[in-house]
DNA sequence: ATGATCTCCTGAGCGC
DNA sequence: TGCGCTCAGGAGATCA
């Protein structure tokens, strides 16, 4: 569910208020999350006090005083909400977190694809396993150019998605990014030209940037750190619109599946 | 190296 | 109202 947009915004709310907070108690009520919530967790957060909070691709990371990192991966359905201490359990609470003013943070995941851990600070990369952000800077035409040529047979929104070369991007804005940049989702990675690999890293931007400035997109879980919900679900202009008009030449919008994803271009728009 | 397929789960939406 | 089916923003494993 959350990609990079939903977790920026997510982080984005919560730094400032959690910067500073220390975890005094930490409640595991359910610990089968897909990769299982090791046994020490608690232990290993309860007492730290949070340094800071930061982001890459869908990962959040709560630097703790101790030198760790507190991962959070959310997967489809995962939330962290903070609230006030009253606040009522609800199902598919799976962790709670009371911090030293009283408040708690709650993650909360029906489906339970998401992932909590402790970590070593030095064992970050190796956890997420990521690629750059997708937001950074390095993400340039020659990047990208570079990649494909790496990554030549496979398709562009296969590349574009995979993890371990740039991190953040999901199924929503990969469609979307490549509706900006008007390339279609099939095309092997191997033949981009420059020019497209141009125009990919520049719609990476500033669809994301658009993202993050409306809160990202609720489509029907996600909600930011305080419940709200994001609006940029209103501006796709492919995600989830197969056979309505293009927003842009009015052609039909098509929907496929591609890498066992659905995906969805305009055939007029996109080459 | 890569795509297809399956898997982990629950819930929403749809047709009947 | 309810049943059964399909599908969902992620990502890792297995197989060909």
């Amino acid at each position: 569910m959350p990609e990079l947009p939903e977790v920026e915004t997510i982080v984005r709310g919560l730094e400032p208020v959690l910067r500073g907070r220390r975890i005094v108690a930490v409640d595991v009520r359910e610990p089968r999350l897909r990769t299982a919530i090791a046994p020490d967790f608690a232990a290993r957060l309860t007492g730290r006090r949070i340094a800071g909070m930061s982001r890459h691709g869908k990962f959040i990371l709560l630097a703790l005083d101790h030198g760790g990192i507190w991962l959070v991966h959310l997967g489809m359905t995962g939330r962290v909400t903070l609230g006030a201490p009253e606040r009522t359990a609800r199902p598919h609470d799976h962790v709670v977190v009371r911090l030293d003013d009283g408040r708690v943070l709650t993650y909360n995941d029906p489906r339970r694809f998401g992932r909590l851990a402790v970590i070593a600070a030095d064992a970050t990369a190796a956890e997420t396993a990521a690629g750059i952000d997708a937001l950074s800077p390095a993400l340039t035409a020659d990047f990208l150019h570079a990649r494909s040529r790496r990554h030549g047979r496979t398709t562009v929104k296969s590349l574009l998605m995979d993890q371990r070369e740039i991190a953040g991007l999901g199924n929503i804005y990969v469609n979307e990014i490549l509706f900006r940049a008007g390339v279609r989702p099939r095309r092997r990675a191997g033949r981009l030209t420059r020019a497209e690999c141009a125009r990919l890293a520049a719609a990476t931007r500033s669809i994301l940037g658009a993202a993050i400035a409306r809160g990202g997109s609720s489509i029907s879980d996600y909600r930011d750190g305080f419940e709200r919900s994001g609006s940029y679900q209103r501006r796709h202009q492919v995600y989830d619109r197969a056979g309505e008009p293009c927003r842009r030449c009015g052609g039909p919008v098509r929907g496929c599946v591609v890498t066992g994803r659905s995906t969805f271009y305009c055939a007029r728009c996109q080459r």
